[in-house]
RNA sequence: GGCGGCGUAGCCAAGUGGCUAAGGCAGCGGUCUGCAAAACCGUUAUUCACCGGUUCAAAUCCGGUCGCCGCCUCCA
């Protein structure tokens, strides 16, 4: 067939397009697969712009210690980012922090300090916490305080379009005039219980299902000073239009990815679509994830319930970051996960199977090749990496793991392994560590006088003086380097450091 | 009442139409070891909450039942 324009005129219709794209589906197993909170569906994913990827995830407040609930959430979003750029994405990765709402003034209030200190001491915290759990940096960490003018704007925008209106000086998205609300959670407004966990009579909206978008400032609040002038009064904005406002500052009207908790689905994540698309008339974002609750003893994590873990009662009691990670990371993000502290000793014990699995490959010297290397670690790497393309399926990422560990271990004691296989082992584990960021990696060389220690016990094994063994082995255990006999020789593990 | 999720071995947890139902923990058996500790290997589900249906074929799809959980415009 001969076009009069060569084609393409056609090439770019969506027809066209939506059969070359199901034609991908099916091409490739190592196409990065999404299920899509807004279809419900498994998707490939395809960025705006090539290589390129916008994404947004819901930050913290900043009034509270890290539960484990955020915590999740968080290494979710990490885990989405690292899988992003292991397949050569290059991401724009903002989270905000939602540093100006009723719970960071009232804490304010109730701890007397400036509004401004009081947020950026949990701020801080927040980091640190982040830190011990190996989650990588943001592009970005915007702050609410610092876009008011921005909401402010899109407000007015969105009054003069005829979709908020004013009432006794706050400002209340309409949501009668936005046909498509409840595309995300599907919910049918005129069959939920209004009123269920919200006290009406605190608000003057017209009617029960509209939200606040800026809030006339309270008696107390202009105390203090936290109030924002405009046209209708003093204010302060609302959470819904922050994350709105802040998602498509940094990131365009359309980004790619958004995540979050699946219990922000309904309102939060369904108002801040209603303001970006009433703005815009375009998506918010094309690809929304939503990791699954945290449950202790199959309830939600809750002040009230009393069964609340932060990180930090967790690293007080001797679990450090890694082990807290492996816990949070083993079970696949869209289930929910169920907190224990025998489930962290499960992970404190398989991670201890991976130490010693990477200190005898890295301690151990190397002997004979073995034929079968190359091919289990190659088939590791593809089962691997398979599992994370496909929606990130970290359980099965980590079961094609220790399955290798379970081929390699016997070939490693009998040293049937040479330099490089070793290192080829070594650089796809480091390949793979881009994104568990859980295994110990790094050829520490010993101290000199480490290194001495372990020559004189071996010497005095060799001359059977037991006596003189022992005595360097407590020694050794002193300084904190422990050693394991092997048929091929010794592993020394140095004990674990509290990652606080 | 509405919307959504979960139920797979003693425990945890993948798999969502077809190869032997991943992997981990605990248990049991074994190997190694001067001692010790650890480690390593083997083994553990004729069956996927229950009942019925569709199909040559169901843990997986459809209908129903039971149990548990989350959200329903406070805040995040």
């Amino acid at each position: 067939m001969i076009l009069p324009d060569g084609g393409e005129k056609y090439l770019s219709t969506t027809l066209f397009s939506a059969k070359e794209e199901e034609k991908k589906d099916v091409a490739s197993e190592e196409q990065l697969r999404f299920h899509n909170s807004l279809s419900k569906k498994k998707e490939v994913f395809r960025p705006i712009s090539g290589k390129k990827v916008t994404f947004y995830a819901c930050g913290p407040t900043a009034h509270e210690h890290a539960n484990l609930s955020h915590c999740r959430r968080f290494i979710v979003a990490d885990l989405i980012n690292r899988v992003l750029e292991s397949k050569g994405f290059n991401v724009q990765f903002y989270m905000n922090f939602t540093d100006l709402d009723e719970n960071t003034i009232r804490g304010a209030e109730k701890s007397r300090q400036p509004l401004l200190e009081f947020t950026e001491s949990y701020i801080r915290e927040f980091k640190a916490d982040m830190d011990a759990l190996g989650v990588k940096n943001a592009t970005g960490f915007p702050r609410a305080s610092q876009h008011v003018e921005a909401m402010i704007d899109i407000t007015a925008r969105l009054i003069e379009k005829g979709f908020a209106y004013e009432k006794h000086g706050s400002i209340y998205f309409d949501i009668s005039k936005f046909k498509r609300y409840g595309k995300l959670s599907g919910i049918d407004l005129s069959k939920i219980q209004v009123g269920k966990t919200v006290d009406l009579d605190d608000y003057e909206k017209e009617s029960p299902v509209d939200f606040t978008l800026l809030k006339r400032s309270t008696l107390s609040e202009l105390k203090q000073g936290i109030f924002y002038k405009t046209e209708w009064g003093n204010v302060r904005p609302g959470w819904h239009i922050e994350c709105a406002a802040m998602s498509t500052h940094y990131l365009g009207e359309t980004i790619d990815i958004h995540t979050s908790g699946r219990d922000l689905i309904f309102p939060h994540h369904e108002n801040e679509i209603a303001i970006a698309e009433a703005l815009t008339g375009k998506p918010l974002a094309n690809y929304w994830l939503h990791s699954e609750q945290l449950l202790v003893e199959g309830k939600k994590m809750s002040s009230e319930g009393g069964n609340l873990f932060t990180l930090k009662d967790l690293l007080n009691k001797g679990y450090n970051g890694r082990e807290i990670r492996f816990l949070l990371i083993a079970t696949h993000y869209r289930k929910p996960l169920h907190f224990s502290f025998k489930k962290l000793d499960e992970a404190r014990k398989n991670l201890r199977r991976l130490d010693e699995f990477t200190q005898k490959l890295l301690c151990l010297p190397p002997g004979l090749p073995h034929p079968k290397v190359a091919a289990y670690l190659s088939d590791m790497e593809e089962r691997f990496c398979g599992a994370l393309a496909n929606d990130i399926n970290m359980s099965r990422a980590l079961g094609a793991l220790f399955d290798f560990m379970k081929k390699i271990n016997p070939i490693l004691s009998e040293g049937k392994l040479d330099l490089e296989q070793k290192k080829y082992i070594l650089e796809t584990f480091g390949k793979i560590n881009e994104i568990l960021n859980l295994l110990k990696l790094k050829e520490c060389p010993l101290a000199p006088e480490i290194d001495r220690l372990i020559k004189d016990r071996e010497e005095a094994r060799r001359n059977k003086d037991w006596e003189r063994a022992d005595t360097v082995r407590n020694e050794l255990a002193e300084k904190g380097f422990e050693i394991v006999d092997t048929p091929k020789g010794p592993v020394w593990k140095e004990r674990e450091k509290l990652e606080q």
